[in-house]
RNA sequence: GCCUCGGUGGCGAAAUUGGUAGACGCAAGGGACUUAAAAUCCCUCGGGGGAAACCCCGUGCCGGUUCGACUCCGGCCCGAGGCACCA
């Protein structure tokens, strides 16, 4: 053994076995339980920052952890590999995306493995191979076939500069990032996905999701969105029209002043053609950001459109507005205004001049609306035959009368809106259809599957690449065989990542995924992001039910556990490129060694917490790693001896290095498995290192007391830090390799002790501690705590009112 | 604007079911070793008072429940993540 710990030469030499002995390839095996452990696969950017060393250090400790108790384990990876970035890369160095991709695929590939994690590289899928993409668009063909997929207008954010389609992350103020031109919202048509259809299951299968965090359910339960209301019609004043609407609360219908709708609804256009300064405002409305924030904290504007409408139940005759925060995609494209119970209802009446009606007052005090709306449920007043009814009874008297008038019916609606799968870009899926004059929407023939990407293009950032492309978009059709032409489009990169959990199961399959993704699915565990809270995690649950309704897995729920990690954060923000405040993991690997890397990212914070980078916090655990080497090779120096057989005739001190060594070892075990609490094992380890380092005894019990609590330690640390524990492994004279070594068990007769401390309280406050047998009683516990001396000078002259004692813990004395 | 989460020493954090606030680590200060430096080792380390024993205050702010609150409840302030075309 080396006197001074290398991490570099010990790291090349142990990551040369694992490569050599092909330590983490994994087969489905019926006799042995599975464990599917997988982090979110990154998308090939450049080189790792430091979330991806977090998230994949995260998922190697557990999947190693889960090795040790005996599972055959699944840890893959692989590439998000299409998207925004590369075509982005090519505009500006003149790459293209494809060299650029597979570039960063292979430094980062390197880069994960010098960091020592345990994947299964013979798994590794690449999302823009066409052989991952071709069962993407065989399964949108099984879709469109079911009627689940379907095509309709969407906004889009257009430069009408660059004559391009913008990403809102392209949208800077409201302008095209590239040549600050006034972005418009410009109505195309595109491809959907009815996650709607699903919307129900979706929210009612949260709660079997017991392994995922409350607050991502919660988040993901809102997103959805089930609410129950009524939806209604209005009819338009000398017009063969009706305006519907939805609302939440029908309880306020009779204090409606007014009703907006969106500046593309058919009544505003028809106002228009009569009207310039209602033209005006329409167009005004198109140079709005399409991102529910920007519309939600713009300034709300609006004009008379001019028409009337007719309230179902009253007659009354109410103007109609057309409004900017109205959306013709959302709903119904028009929503009824109640200015006295709804906030932004209340604020657009009192800029507009329109009057309200309070319709609905407090059970209890006042319900005041000349300041602000009220917002809460009360009794109803002015609302005719309503009157005196709470807004639970209005809600059902309402929709009765509207149900039985053939004006309106009770609806459940989900805010939730069908997944929008088309972009406007090329490096991406190709959408697998072909546009015929004479027969329509043609689904590409299975045969001809994949619809590969052409290699051939021009990316200057003006239209898409693909349908400036010469060739690709003209096809025959394949029905008639008449010239037709192709779809241009390519797939959201969320499509891609929705279902490549399942294909790691059988990633060379010539089917969209082999047998033993039943063996293997669902994934046990699950880690990433808390960025992915929403979108990721919900589309990747819809295919989830898709693939299991289109009979190709038999998996109810992708993600069985799940771990959101924070965010690693230098100086109290997100690091980040523009801020200029990056670390290169690259950098400190090669300094320090992989493992203390390693060993801070897990030290540093609780995994869902955000963490501090911190430089001299990483130099800590490479000191903690260097005072571990150096122990066990002065431990070694002294000469080996076996693990103490003898348990009984332990000196006091002896005695309580082996409590420590099983007290931790139990400690470490809950952490690593229920808590996942990586930062406290830690520590706790780092507190029996500190113990060995001052237990001098060097006799042999002395040496095989700290020859077993070495061991402890050493495999405890394992899955964290794996190299250096792999070399300290042999160096403690075994044979064996430490990753093939069971996790250690816990000696229940090593925690034993004869006397227990007891903190005593005199009012709550701590005033001195007792030493209790450990079989005393409650009585025997309290009397020892009334007669301890640091206690009678608090209650002496005072009167006990009450003892409260906590068996074995505390003593809590009431004066 | 809406949904969700967080706020504890100089810093990262710990306190697991309402029961000793600050484990473990970083930084800082002092000391040992050394010709010197680095490395290593030892000591101190929330604020205030006290010679000391020890006492008082202290977990974003205000209030409540409880024998006892970082932990539970109500209200507020600040920060972070998401908001459907960044991934």
């Amino acid at each position: 053994m080396q006197e001074n710990y290398q991490p570099l030469i010990v790291e090349q030499a142990v990551q040369e076995i694992w490569e050599h002995d092909a330590t983490f390839r994994v087969e489905a095996s019926s006799n042995q339980d599975k464990y599917y452990c997988l982090s979110m696969f990154p998308y090939p950017s450049g080189k790792l920052h430091m979330g991806h060393v977090r998230n994949y250090t995260i998922g190697d400790v557990i999947s190693r952890y889960q090795r040790m108790l005996g599972k055959n384990v699944l840890q893959p990876m692989g590439w998000d590999a299409f998207g925004l970035p590369a075509e982005n890369a090519a505009m500006k160095h003149g790459v293209h995306p494809a060299d650029w991709t597979y570039e960063n695929i292979d430094y980062m590939r390197a880069q994960l493995k010098r960091l020592g994690f345990g994947y299964d590289w013979d798994r590794e899928i690449a999302t823009c191979d066409p052989s991952y993409y071709r069962w993407e668009q065989w399964f949108f063909l099984k879709l469109l076939e079911k009627g689940l997929v379907y095509k309709k207008t969407a906004p889009v954010n257009w430069c009408p500069n660059d004559m391009t389609v913008l990403a809102n992350e392209q949208v800077i103020d409201g302008c095209c990032w590239r040549c600050d031109t006034p972005v418009e919202r410009k109505e195309i048509a595109q491809w959907f996905l009815k996650i709607t259809a699903y919307a129900d299951e979706l929210l009612g299968a949260l709660d079997s999701l017991e392994g995922w965090p409350e607050q991502v359910k919660t988040m993901q339960a809102n997103w959805i969105g089930r609410s129950e209301g009524i939806e209604m019609d209005f009819a338009v004043l000398g017009q063969e029209l009706n305006v519907r609407i939805y609302t939440t609360r029908p309880d306020t219908v009779m204090g409606v002043t007014y009703l907006a709708i969106a500046s593309e609804h058919p009544l505003a256009l028809l106002a228009a053609k009569s009207n310039p300064d209602i033209a005006a405002f329409i167009e005004s409305c198109k140079l709005m950001e399409t991102s529910e924030a920007a519309m939600e904290t713009m300034e709300k504007k609006g004009i008379n459109s001019g028409f009337k409408v007719i309230h179902p139940i009253s007659g009354e005759q109410l103007p109609l507005w057309i409004a900017n925060f109205v959306l013709m995609g959302y709903g119904t494209g028009a929503v009824m205004s109640v200015p006295a119970h709804d906030q932004r209802d209340y604020e657009f009446a009192q800029k507009y001049g329109i009057g309200l009606k309070q319709v609905v007052f407090a059970k209890e005090g006042a319900a005041d609306c000349s300041q602000q709306a009220f917002t809460a449920k009360g009794l109803l007043q002015n609302s005719g035959e309503f009157d005196g009814l709470t807004s639970e009874a209005a809600f059902v008297a309402i929709a009765e009368v509207l149900e039985q008038a053939g004006k309106g019916q009770r609806k459940i609606n989900f805010r939730l809106r069908d997944w929008g799968v088309s972009r406007q870009r090329y490096w991406g899926a190709p959408i697998p259809v072909i546009y015929c004059d004479d027969c329509g929407t043609v689904p590409v023939p299975e045969q001809d599957l994949p619809v590969t990407l052409p290699r051939d293009v021009v990316l200057d950032g003006s239209q898409s690449p693909l349908v400036a492309h010469p060739t690709f978009s003209h096809v025959n059709c394949p029905n008639c065989n008449r010239p037709a032409r192709r779809e241009t489009d390519t797939f959201d990169t969320f499509m891609e990542s929705s279902w490549y959990f399942a294909r790691f199961t059988s990633p060379k399959a010539e089917s969209m995924l082999g047998a033993s993704a039943n063996y293997w699915l669902p994934v046990d565990q699950y880690i990433g992001g808390i960025e992915h809270a929403i979108l990721h995690l919900l589309y990747a649950r819809f295919y989830t039910k898709l693939l299991r309704d289109e009979g190709i897995f038999a998996c109810e729920e992708p993600f069985k556990k799940l771990l959101t990690q924070g965010m690693v954060l230098k100086d109290g923000s997100k690091m980040s490129k523009s801020k200029g405040n990056t670390v290169d993991p690259q950098a400190l690997i090669e300094q320090y060694g992989a493992d203390t890397v390693r060993l801070f990212i897990m030290f540093a914070a609780p995994p869902e917490q955000s963490l501090e980078w911190s430089d001299s916090g990483v130099e800590g655990a490479f000191r903690f790693l260097k005072r571990l080497w150096k122990l066990v090779y002065g431990h070694v120096e002294s000469g080996l001896v076996a693990q103490a057989s003898e348990k009984n005739d332990l000196s006091a001190e002896q005695q309580q290095v082996r409590r420590q060594t099983h007290l931790t070892l139990q400690k470490v075990s809950d952490d690593l498995n229920r808590r996942y609490t990586f930062n406290t094992a830690i520590a706790a380890n780092m507190e029996l290192v500190n113990t060995i380092s001052k237990f001098a005894d060097g006799s042999m019990v002395g040496k095989a007391v700290r020859q077993e609590a070495l061991e402890a330690i050493v495999l405890m640390l394992s899955p964290i830090v794996p190299h250096i524990c792999h070399q300290l492994w042999q160096a403690l004279g075994h044979s064996n390799l430490v990753v093939t070594e069971p996790w250690p068990a816990v000696d229940l007769a090593a925690l034993v002790q004869d006397t227990i401390d007891v903190v005593v309280q005199v009012n709550g406050k701590l005033r001195s501690k007792i030493k209790v047998s450990a079989t005393a009683s409650k009585e025997e516990t309290q009397a020892l705590a009334l007669a301890d001396e640091q206690i009678l000078r608090f209650i002496e002259g005072s009167t006990v009112k009450k003892v409260i004692v906590v068996p074995q813990k505390l003593v809590n004395i009431v004066l």
